[in-house]
DNA sequence: GGGGATAGCATGGGAATTTATGGGATACAA
DNA sequence: TTGTATCCCATAAATTCCCATGCTATCCCC
């Protein structure tokens, strides 16, 4: 599971070095009958100036997911050819870094810091200083949104699901 | 797995090297069980002026799905006759370089330039200005659709799930 | 608990290898 | 011959590999 968060320096040949953390995880999935790839692969978001990533796992449960769908479902080429098409795989120098594609870089505008965020399954690429902001609205959001983050397992008593009644407060 | 957007030259000769991972992918397929052909088949596609490929595995997914319809369905003896009778083995020189027939190219109107395209399990041949048009309505249509790209697998906790998404990202 | 040893992580720079590409030589067919 | 396809070699650029270093967190021993 990929988690926290992670800021480290992008260098002048354009690698960076991969959090240990994300490290483990994605050799964890690689064990477990997929592929020999050691590394990571990242494409560019569809919904903003920033990257998304994860393992090998990741991209086969897309792929199963895909399969699913009507092979000419529209919706399905869309995302073949917005994440397929456009992800590279890095894989992993000795010391655990990957060289991140130039046009990938410029994507997400990155120079000198990138920062990984964690996010269970997959995690994504941002540079800081974007993603301060992204943070702060993310927290807000989350407070707003909180009677919704209600695990399941136990029975539900009350029939109505908001909890704390007007809640979201500013 | 096929992934990635790559731009090569197609020279005087006809010839283009197929990208490096490509080539690894295909050998991989071919060390478990299938033949010795060392290369890409590749075959003009049914939906549009571009070409469609793999490994020898990838047809040989396709020859055990068209085996589970009817001998004698009009569709399997149609997808019989575009695949298998359209397409050609393209084998690598010692450079992993193939040679693109006449045929093929003038089908998908390639010159000077050509773009591999990795979608998972197999892969399309564009010539590069019409894929980018291509490419920009389907990073906008994966965003209008981002709703359906949720993976399962693991526990449903809510009765609802994102369904139209958070709307996080603005 | 203090202090030093140790291991892992992030980073920098140079060397070696791979990749993509062009061109010539050779074999084969029309 | 002429055109076509295949093989071989050369080269420039890009990528990967390898080694060294500073830093930090952890461990161990006294």
């Amino acid at each position: 599971m990929f988690l926290s968060r992670n800021t480290n320096t992008l260098d002048a040949k354009g690698r960076v070095s991969v959090p240990a953390d994300f490290r483990v995880e994605v050799g964890a999935g690689r064990e477990s009958g997929a592929g020999i790839f050691d590394g990571i692969i990242v494409w560019p978001s569809f919904d903003g100036p920033y990257l998304e990533g994860g393992g090998i796992a990741l991209l086969r449960d897309y792929q199963a997911l895909l399969e699913n769908m009507d092979p000419y479902d529209d919706a399905r080429i869309a995302f073949e050819r917005a994440i397929f098409a456009e992800s590279r795989r890095l894989s992993f120098d000795a010391n655990g870094r990957v060289s991140l594609p130039k046009e990938l870089a410029e994507y997400a505008e990155l120079n000198g810091q990138v920062t990984f965020i964690g996010l269970g399954r997959r995690f994504e690429i941002w540079n800081p200083a974007k993603y301060e902001s992204q943070s702060a609205s993310a927290r807000k959001m989350a407070r707003e949104n909180r009677h919704r983050l209600r695990l399941a397992g136990h029975r539900n008593i009350s029939g109505d699901g908001a909890g704390t009644g007007t809640g979201a407060a500013s």
